[in-house]
DNA sequence: AGGTTTCTTTGACCTAGATCAAACAAAGTG
DNA sequence: CACTTTGTTTGATCTAGGTCAAAGAAACCT
């Protein structure tokens, strides 16, 4: 599926109606948000935002993947946040964007205009109460990679970016934790570079070496097989319970 | 000020009133909080919380350092938050504590009873809004350190540590920026290692080089004087804006 | 005052990952 | 179908920061 296709969902058949910002609200509040909603698409590799610019509406991802990052005046970036669906983009206060927003798939936003969305928020604490879960879970991904970028070895951070996205697949997809994972990268080797605080040559190295492993399998350059996680776990060195939770 | 001197403060002549997570609470709402909060102040080096353990208490730091961090099976640890006056302390509905928590230097907290407050969240808009708030600013925080984590080298980090130090500073001292600055270290080499991502050993020849480059000068181990800011956060890498804002 | 313990500094050496370089692969273009 | 462009892999070399080691320095005992 996609973006385009999806331009004509509706809030009854929204596939992140119950992870989203609006996953707490009633019908009323629904309604409410529905009248100052408006859904944009953007192609891979468009910048949504760049800082600096003055950003008039929030949203959130209803399909595809965006990435937050930021640039060093020499260069080098870091990318501090990955943007998958149901994930909230912008933050209510602040018009001003502080971080590089790119999407890197296609995308389609679900964007709430800001003032009256900002309005919505002192008066709707369903809306209020699911942004402060969604932030304090933002918060912890962001302090599981904090461990990740400051402690870890490059083929654990490569081990520790794969678990991500098989874990995340699997939350999805209600497979059992002990079958094989299959999923698409979103990122090329340059992003998960910019994702790990790694060059993209040692992505690449680490790749090939827990292919040669047995850990993963590839299939082209993009989609990976992991035949068994509790392995990818353990070369991602977290604890047997799994890291990050959520 | 000692933690002990402190016992008898009450919201009145708070010092993190207007910026703690009660700071847009009306009396009537202050009142509320009151009755279900309590003063509780622990040593330097004691353990406020360790992960597993269960907490049933939600904080403010009324003044003192404590960290949170995390440790792999193999003793690598990250610190993930620096906790100072008028922070928060504690998740929201979750009672199991996922990152150590230490008091670094004698801390007093205002900690609140869990279910109490948890019930005051939902009929307090004032309190989730303003939660809400600093959540957002701890998750831009984070993301300023995953950049230094990822991508700054051993002496940028060393600056850009030193510069969010002189920069909380300053916004209390209401110092011109142009004035020195100077404070003392709330972390042993080791500690800011930890937060840093180094080794101790590396963080100690970072600090001698920029001592002899005439950046910061050090009265002990623990006191730092700024000569010059500018020069620190050009160093740090940040743009001249000052990077970090909260 | 001598003796722990904890923290810090500095030196010598080593290694994980960066850098530089080149070839390859796939996809899009005229 | 030649020809860019974009992404990937692999090799050779270099270096920032880690590791190992030892000696100060300050605080805290008793």
């Amino acid at each position: 599926m996609t973006a385009q296709d999806s331009v004509n969902i509706n809030c009854a058949n929204c596939q992140i109606r119950h992870r989203a910002v609006c996953s707490q609200c009633d019908d009323a509040e629904l309604n409410a948000l529905d009248k100052i909603k408006y859904y944009k698409s953007f192609a891979a590799g468009e910048n949504i935002a760049l800082v600096g610019d003055e950003m008039d509406f929030l949203a959130s991802v209803v399909n595809g993947v965006a990435t937050l990052s930021q640039t060093l005046e020499d260069g080098r970036t870091q990318m501090v946040g990955l943007l998958l669906p149901s994930d909230f983009v912008g933050r209510p206060g602040r018009k001003g964007v502080i971080y590089d927003i790119q999407a890197k798939t296609d995308i389609l936003l679900c964007c709430f205009r800001r003032e009256p969305f900002e309005e919505l928020m002192v008066t709707t604490p369903h809306i209020v109460q699911r942004l402060l879960q969604m932030t304090l879970d933002e918060l912890d991904a962001a302090r599981e990679w904090m461990l990740v970028l400051g402690r870890k070895t490059a083929r654990e951070k490569i081990s520790s970016f794969f678990a991500i996205m098989a874990q995340r697949h699997l939350e999805l997809g209600k497979l059992s934790p002990t079958d094989a994972i299959e999923f698409d990268l979103p990122l090329t080797r340059e992003g998960m570079s910019d994702f790990l605080g790694l060059t993209l040559e040692t992505v690449s190295r680490q790749i090939s070496a827990l292919k040669k492993d047995g850990v993963i399998e590839m299939v082209g350059k993009r989609h990976v097989c992991v035949p068994n996680l509790q392995t990818l776990l353990e070369e991602a060195g977290d604890d047997s319970d799994g890291g990050i939770l959520s």
